[in-house]
DNA sequence: TATTAGCACTCAAAGATCAAGAGTGCTAGC
DNA sequence: GCTAGCACTCTTGATCTTTGAGTGCTAATA
């Protein structure tokens, strides 16, 4: 690949990116850094398009990037910007204000900042909570045979659910199966809770097995319920404005936001770019995977706490993206949740 | 207001509901049950325009009708059609094997239903708590200065909230604050806790005042929390579909759900169709409201608890919308609900 | 007096035609 | 290996015409 092939790719995306309409020889030639005339620069492009990295919309009309073109702007030619002072000051305010053990909040703002100065969607993920113990089981009664299960794990976690029973239970019986579940659970990694485990932990209530069953499904459940990652998208709406984007594939993707949780989570690390025109391979699967949103693309990064993944944040736009300004957000922003949550750490363990 | 008039009203409504297109006096004087020439449709139609029951998108079309002519319509002839038995079974299943005490899912699984069914956007919302008292408060130490206060009320609602302190609770403390809580806050409903009242709390503290302060605080914000009423919607998607809704319309609604609470909360009973074009008073001032989907209308009603109001179900859709197909079924579903909550509580007093 | 047939008029929607302009590929020359 | 020139292609937008549905009005009718 000739490294004036390369800047003229370069010259396409950014001029595209910038002006949205297909862009041919002429301009490309009327660069500053480009001393080559458009005949020069057109058979190139006819290179560029055998190399599948460029296309045209019709006969007479200049070159798009294809998504693989994207991909090789990204990886070979891609000038990354820097962030104006405007916009920097303006992330290092954004968690101003939150406290930083509010993780949910921290993202809600993450993803709330990048959406807005990028002018894209936001998605954050945090890591399977697969080192997560449970810290404290409680069961409170709350009205007729009705109790609620609370459940409290290492990592800060709470949640809880409502659970009716056949009967009421006393007091004795109370104390006697919130110290049963203390025994038996605390101290549990949430994944070690499979349906076997709570059958032995059912069995081993004994005579209370069919007064108590329920609670310990209800906990089960609640475990499931916990192991979710959690889904937070921002600025969805922002897609609308594009017009290379489905109005209907928004709007499906905005009812069902669940199912780039498999691209999200798929195996890679720093900066990774994926278009909804190739096939992912999921790291689950062998199935292929494609995201909902036509002619979109999806830039994700991971944020870490004392070095240990801890979420991902990602950008979703169109296709037509300025890659070159967009990506530095994402890292910038990613890089500071990073000090900011691991940070914290540290300062607890003083 | 003529009998023939409002027969005619009825015809174009029916039409326009079906066909999308404006309707002329040949396609009406076709219909079998009227039995006038197309000339007197139109005199008659004329008159109706007169009135603002109906217009023309321009001089050499059918007629549509205005909102004031879909109000009449609603209120005077129309024929409300009744359930197919195929959709009557459906609904009937809906609640099937969801716990009655978990409203939430039985709301979720109405609201879906019924925007499934009428493929509109279903929206509810719960009654005002404004009955609840609180029946217990906890404070759970879950790690290093940070406690978790759990509220539950009469009603049945829960939530948490974890807060962090300056300092680190002994036993004693805890078990001081608790039996501090439960004494000043047992019984008292949620509506009462004023930030006066907090203040109270607070001074009442004495020297635990400072130590303690950052719960009751917490506390407060988990009251107002739960005085909010929670908002249910679905199938917001299906409006994407009615080209004369306006897709941004659409997403700003999606992403800004609660500028409905107003409406659905104005006072009124029984099955009640507000439009868009329509400013409405809202009970609380004089000041308009407008809902954001231009050419929609909403439909409401209510679920009642024991002959109490528990809460509004309703139906968004285009102005142009079957009302004689989707009031029944919007009915239909209130009035289930209504049972099955009831019923439980029989169930529960015996 | 209420209804109806007839007719001229209006207007949006859908095609048809045309010119302009941007961009290409190819060829021949530097 | 690069470039100027040229014929060719194809979209875009404007203009014009036709078509047809529907109306309002007037005069005739029951």
């Amino acid at each position: 690949m000739d490294d004036r092939k390369l800047k003229i790719l370069a010259a396409v995306v950014d001029a595209y990116v910038t002006t949205g309409e297909p862009v041919g020889s002429k301009a490309i030639a009327a660069l500053p850094d480009i001393n080559v005339s458009p005949a020069t620069i057109r058979n190139d492009m006819a290179v560029l398009e055998q190399l599948g990295l460029l296309e045209q919309p019709h006969t007479s009309a200049g070159r798009v990037p294809t998504f693989q073109g994207y991909k090789v702007y990204i990886d070979k030619c891609m000038h990354a910007h820097t962030i104006p002072e405007a916009d920097r000051e303006r992330l290092d305010r954004v968690f101003e204000g939150t406290e930083v053990f509010d993780e949910e909040l921290l993202i809600q703002s993450a993803t709330t900042a990048l959406a807005e100065i990028t002018h894209c969607a936001a998605v954050a993920v945090n890591a399977m909570p697969q080192f997560s113990v449970i810290s404290r089981v409680e069961v409170i009664p709350t009205g007729k045979r009705l109790y609620v299960i609370l459940l409290i794990t290492s990592a800060g976690n709470i949640k809880n659910k409502a659970c009716r029973l056949e009967f009421d239970l006393n007091e004795e019986q109370l104390s006697f199966f919130t110290a049963f579940l203390t025994e038996h659970l605390h101290g549990v990694s949430l994944t070690d809770l499979s349906p076997e485990r709570m059958e032995q932990l059912i069995t081993a209530l004994g005579t209370y097995m069919v007064t108590l069953g329920p609670l310990v499904q209800g906990l089960y459940e609640l475990s499931r319920d916990m192991m979710q990652q959690e889904l937070t998208v921002n600025g969805t709406r922002n897609l609308l404005t594009c017009q290379e984007l489905d109005t209907m594939d928004i709007v499906q993707f905005m009812e069902h936001q669940d199912v780039i949780m498999p691209l999200l989570n798929d195996t890679f690390s720093g900066i990774h770019v994926m278009f909804s025109e190739e096939t992912h391979q999921t790291a689950s699967g062998s199935a292929g995977q494609t995201f909902v949103i036509g002619n979109s693309s999806m830039i994700v990064g991971q944020y870490h706490k004392d070095g240990r993944e801890a979420g991902r944040l990602g950008i979703i736009g169109p296709m037509r993206l300025d890659y070159a300004r967009v990506i530095p957000y994402l890292e910038y922003i990613t890089q500071k949740l990073t000090n900011l949550i691991s940070e914290n750490k540290e300062d607890d363990d003083i």
